[in-house]
DNA sequence: ATGCTTGTTCGATGCTCATCAAACTTATCA
DNA sequence: TGATAAGTTTGATGAGCATCGAACAAGCAT
């Protein structure tokens, strides 16, 4: 649905960003959790409503796309829906450890 | 020099502040340039003025409030000037790796 | 077709916070 | 006793951004 979208199924993805970004883009609460529930779905695609609570869907989507321009997600469709993986290889290859040790706080 | 200075060398330590509030603290380029100093100072104290450039004291000193309040230095007078220690120890029991793979990554 | 659902985009609003200058405190030095 | 230096605090300003509703786009159902 997104305005942008290409014709395959998932996006081209952007490199991770730098430090900084990473950071900033995690330092909101809303996205903290968006992620912790990617971490928590396996690393598997995640739908969107499963990411979110207590925001509008302009919120959420706001913050998902934060969340891809610093390179921490991926958006893919699967079954006409769009759905979100964590990065975690090319986290972890930019910024080793800095997510996952994140993430593991998380629990 | 500060109002609430304790009597003895050293201030008071607040505990590690909780997930968010540390990620919200290392989330700014000043307060991240600090802490990237402070450990290439080898976790020694580390004074004031050599912390930062770019900014007024005043806008330094309310950065190093900001890092103290999150658990993430601690403040000591030593040959009477205020100097400001990354607190490696008690970082890594509350959040395991997060703030060395930062560091790291600093580099 | 018509509607319903999902997600994005746009515009507006309000709050948080980074920043500075100025005043103040404490200490050191002449 | 001044005078200078180092940090802090306060108050004000401005920019960024999280938030929302509304309008839009795309797909799927009936």
């Amino acid at each position: 649905m997104p305005l942008d979208t290409p014709v395959d199924a998932t996006d081209t993805v952007a490199p991770v960003a730098d430090l900084h970004t990473v950071l900033q883009a995690l330092a909101d609460p809303v996205r903290l959790e968006m992620v912790r529930r990617l971490a928590a779905g396996g690393d598997g695609p995640v739908r969107c409503s499963a990411l979110y609570d207590g925001v509008s869907k302009s919120t959420a989507s706001h913050h998902f796309k934060t969340l891809r321009e610093a390179g921490i997600t991926r958006r893919s469709y699967v079954d006409g829906v769009v759905h979100h993986t964590l990065r975690r290889d090319e986290l972890e290859e930019a910024l080793p450890g800095v997510v996952t040790s994140i993430v593991t706080a998380l629990d």
